[in-house]
RNA sequence: GCGAGGGUAGCCAAGCUCGGAAACGGCGGCGGACUCAAGAUCCGCUCCUGUAGAGGUCCAAGGGUUCAAAUCCCUUCCCUCGCACCA
């Protein structure tokens, strides 16, 4: 530890006891619509990592933040306790999953108190007690009333892995891995339970368009989740050939009736020269069963995951309806039964697979669709041999719809046709809840013999979990005593369902429990919830874009038309936040390059950590881990904290002057308050964080300049840099606020400092110092000055102001004239004109400079700034104090400069 | 293929919503002050040239709009993410 240094550990110690001591961050029942800051809570998984210290970072950084300004303010933390892992890691260790879990928990809150993270611990929830999943049940039960549960037969999702199903969102890349664990993901046909999210696919897609808080790329992601796809049903009437009666008996030719497709293109459907279905198409399925070839072809030729459409031409036609021509049936491997209906009309002339298929297949390729042609010519029909035509265009090759837009003969053509009608297509399936592990929310529902599938009475709720039993299959299978059970309906012997619910049941409404924790007759106060939702500001992974914020979105809707609830959407505002790297790769544990939290609060302590964190990057971003940039954050915390003791110790009797250095000083403490305030308010600790950095170097310069520093500049400077830093490193500011201040209150009690300052000002300020130092420096540089006697800064005399006040508001065709005609600058004759013209010569890029006055001042405030740096005296002056030749070359925002040697 | 977001000096990274000064900050590098010295701290420099504050070239590449473009528009290339035989 480095002499500037502080012990860290003691006095974070201190404060986290102090905090808890005064109940600082507790949000009481009664509070008034508090500002609701949440990060998405996290899996117990056994220790922070820096991604949560990163996402835990930024929300506790901005709950300070606003309970500075005044705001009462909701800022919980719980667990999402249920799941796989715990299952997986109690086998290992021959426990059981609720020990282990509790045991991470434990750990877990622990380092989040290390990191001085103010939660509101009574308001904790713990997805895995009953206390908590009973209403996950109850919910269930709600929605199975409203109409949203079902129970279905259906191709499922299985990870051999994980020995569970997976929902569609859980399934990831073209190869189909889980989610969670990278196993290739099987097919397997189960009765499952599934929410009826796919009821609210259009408003949740719709919706998004209002969501303006929300990252662009996660609205996108949901839109594209749900596919939503307008276009129209039609059904083709399918049977044998009538004409391919070809053994010559009587026999009726067999007939399917009509199939049902979908299409986006109905202006195309006089090109439908073929029709496809999906190979477990029923119709396929009953042509497998009589059709060797057909088998073979489902059974060992078809590969929807392949790049070549595969298909097998049937006996089978289509009557197209629109013409009325007999088109071939084929069973193809492209064609998805959970797309659409399973089946589709082929139109080669415009569609690039079914062209592609058609040339394989030899079925005819008809153009029937036109590029719109220009002006009155008449539209040329396009070349479909070789590629087809996809865009829309002017329909022709269609009898009496020759000539109509697309658009135009897609109405008509759905108006026209008796078996067409609108339809939208989402590509949303179903939320399927069911798994089949132990580690879950029991699914409420007992299975009778007689009654079929019975909710279990909500005044019988919670189902408990029974003990764990460590077994090869689910071990709810295997808790023979908890899952034998009477029939709630007609009392016969029965057994419990065994499946559990997906955990991101748990995390869809987990923010409503917050807001009352401990209520035992509802999942959450309804009108206390209505008070404070929704939530503020929402953080955290966006490797939750889809799957749990959609779920939480489909929650809250299905909520609030349940009439609990009078908000249909939960989070405000969204803030993604970005990995936490090293050396430009994701830290991983299997990678090996992960940097421990606990060690770097132990090394150098929390505030440490999450200032370094808050300031190297915008939340939103990436930034890499840098050990370089931790010792400098350290360092300059231990230069704070040197600088707010050696006042309070010594200098808090100074009687420096109130000179302009001093003037300097508290300019620049309101820029900084401005400054910090203004990104504060949008999550930029980046550049907030910065500015207070810098402003602790302006106070250590200043001091190093004077021998004394003026007492109440410098404390109100101390004090500010001390405020503005205490969202993001609270420990030490309160330590250093309590050796400062006389108040005896806390410092996340205190109240933000503010400034009136105009942004713009401090902006123009700075750059007239920043611009003029530079050019002194130049100056110095370019002559080869070697020893500076004397530095003179001569300012521009009010009438050009005057002039260039004039020539930025003015709108004169001849400026110059204009500005001539004014006494007050025409008697200056020809400096005036000469003004004028370079004025008119750049009067587009004119841009205001600070008044006369106030120039003069904030050079005469910085001249101590040239002193320090060439050791030579200052003077500002005007410009009739100066000399003529020096004091022409002055302008507004850029002051003559004389070295004189 | 479709969609979204990006490409800024040696590296990381602001700025782009609202066009107006080679473009914040950090790291690294160089010089200086302090010091016996090192560390820490402080002051500068860090695209090229420079004779008093200048000139040149610049924000992936190319074009355009504008008095003026890192910022707005178009095209191309590259990266990241999401979706994808989707009817």
């Amino acid at each position: 530890m480095s002499e500037e240094g502080y012990d860290h550990a003691a006095v974070e110690r201190r404060w986290q006891e102090a905090w808890a001591e005064a109940d600082a961050y507790r949000t009481p029942d009664d509070a008034e619509d508090p500002t609701y800051v949440l990060g998405m809570f996290p899996y117990p998984s056994g220790k922070l990592h820096m991604g949560h210290v990163r996402n835990y970072t930024i929300t506790d950084a901005y709950a300070r933040y606003r309970r500075m300004q005044g705001d009462d303010v909701l800022h919980p933390m719980g667990w999402d306790s249920f799941g796989l892992p715990a299952e997986n890691a109690a086998k290992e260790r021959d426990s059981n999953p609720r020990d282990w879990t509790m045991d991470c928990i434990d750990t877990m809150r622990g380092q989040m108190e290390s990191m001085g993270f103010g939660y509101d611990w009574e308001r904790e929830i713990t997805t895995c007690e009953p206390e908590y999943y009973r209403w996950n049940q109850w919910l269930f039960h709600q929605f199975h009333d409203e109409g949203l549960v079902e129970r279905r037969a259906a191709e499922v999702n299985w990870c051999p892995s994980c020995e569970t199903v997976l929902a569609d969102e859980q399934v990831e890349g073209e190869d189909e891995h889980c989610w969670r664990c990278d196993t290739l993901v099987e097919q397997r046909e189960l009765d499952q339970w599934t929410l009826g999210i796919t009821e609210y696919a259009d408003e949740l897609r719709s919706a998004i368009d209002d969501l303006e808080g929300w990252p662009d790329s996660v609205r996108e992601m949901q839109r594209n989740w749900i596919g939503k796809q307008e276009g129209s049903t039609v059904e083709f009437e399918v049977g044998e050939a009538r004409s391919a009666s070809g053994s010559g008996d009587d026999e009726e030719p067999r007939t399917f009736g009509p199939v049902e497709a979908f299409t986006t293109r109905l202006d195309t459907i006089h090109g439908a020269t073929f029709f496809a279905l999906a190979p477990d198409h029923p119709i396929s399925e009953e042509l497998v069963a009589e059709d060797d070839e057909i088998r073979r072809f489902v059974e060992e030729v078809a590969d929807p995951d392949g790049d070549e459409p595969n298909g097998i031409r049937t006996d089978l036609t289509a009557t197209n309806p629109a013409t009325g021509e007999e088109v071939p049936v084929f069973v193809a491997d492209f064609v998805l039964s959970d797309v659409g209906t399973g089946a589709l009309m082929g139109v080669p002339g415009h569609d690039e697979r079914d062209h592609a298929f058609a040339e394989r297949m030899g079925v005819d390729i008809v153009p029937v669709v036109a590029p719109d042609p220009e002006g009155d010519a008449d539209p040329e029909i396009p070349d479909v041999s070789e590629g087809a035509y996809t865009e829309d265009g002017v329909v022709v090759n269609s009898g009496e719809y020759d000539g109509l837009s697309s658009a135009e003969a897609r109405e008509s053509l759905t108006a026209d046709i008796d078996s067409a009608a609108f339809h939208t297509q989402y590509r949303l399936r179903d939320w399927l809840i069911s798994r089949q592990r132990y580690w879950g929310t029991p699914i409420p529902v007992i299975h009778c013999d007689n009654c079929g599938p019975v909710m279990v009475p909500e005044e019988d709720l919670p189902v408990e979990l029974p003990e764990f039993v460590n077994t090869t299959g689910n071990p709810l299978d295997a808790a023979t005593e908890w899952k034998h059970t009477t029939c709630p309906d007609c009392g016969a012997d029965a057994v419990r369902e065994t499946d559990t619910m997906d955990t991101f049941v748990d995390s869809s409404w987990y923010f409503l429990r917050y807001v009352s924790p401990d209520l035992d007759d509802a999942p959450f106060d309804v009108e206390r919830t209505n008070d404070w939702m929704p939530v503020d500001q929402y953080v955290g992974g966006l490797e939750h874009a889809v799957m749990h914020l959609l779920y939480a979105r489909f929650a809250t809707k299905a909520i609030a038309d349940m009439d609990m609830l009078e908000h249909r959407e939960p989070f405000t505002n969204l803030l993604g936040q970005g990995m936490v790297q090293l050396e430009g790769e994701k830290m991983s544990k299997s990678k090996g390059n992960t940097v421990s939290p606990q060690r770097i609060v132990d090394d150098y302590g929390a505030d440490t950590a999450r200032l370094f964190m808050m300031q190297a990057a915008r939340p939103d971003t990436a930034f890499d881990w840098s050990e370089e940039g931790v010792k400098s954050t350290h360092r300059f915390l231990g230069r704070l904290a040197e600088t707010v003791r050696s006042f309070a110790g010594n200098d808090a009797d100074a009687d420096g002057d109130a000179d302009p250095a001093a003037r300097y000083v508290r300019s620049e403490v309101d820029a900084a308050v401005a400054v910090a305030t203004e990104n504060f308010d949008d999550l930029g600790f980046d550049l907030a964080t910065r500015e207070a950095q810098q402003l602790v170097g302006t106070l250590r310069s200043y001091r190093a300049y004077v021998d004394e520093v003026h007492a109440p500049t410098f404390e109100r400077g101390l004090e500010v840099a001390i405020e503005l830093l205490a969202p993001v490193a609270p420990h030490l500011t309160e330590e250093l606020y309590a050796e400062l201040s006389d108040d005896d209150g806390l410092l996340v009690d205190a109240e933000w400092p503010t400034a009136d300052v105009d942004l713009a000002e401090v902006d123009r300020r700075r750059q007239l110092v920043e611009n003029t130092r530079e050019d002194v420096r130049n100056i110095v540089d370019v002559a080869g000055i070697e020893d500076p006697e004397r530095v003179d800064v001569v300012v521009a005399p009010e009438w050009m102001h005057e002039a260039l006040e004039t020539a930025i508001d003015s709108d004169a065709p001849n400026l110059v004239g204009e500005l001539m005609q004014k006494p007050e600058i025409q008697r200056h004759g020809s400096a005036a004109s000469d003004y004028a013209k370079d004025l008119q010569a750049e009067r587009e890029a004119l841009r205001p400079a600070l008044a006369p006055e106030r120039e003069r001042e904030a050079l005469e405030a910085a001249a101590w700034l040239v002193e320090r740096e060439f050791g030579a005296p200052v003077r500002v002056l005007s410009a009739e104090e100066a000399d003529d030749a020096v004091a022409n070359k002055a302008e507004p925002g850029r002051p003559a400069i004389d070295i004189a040697e």
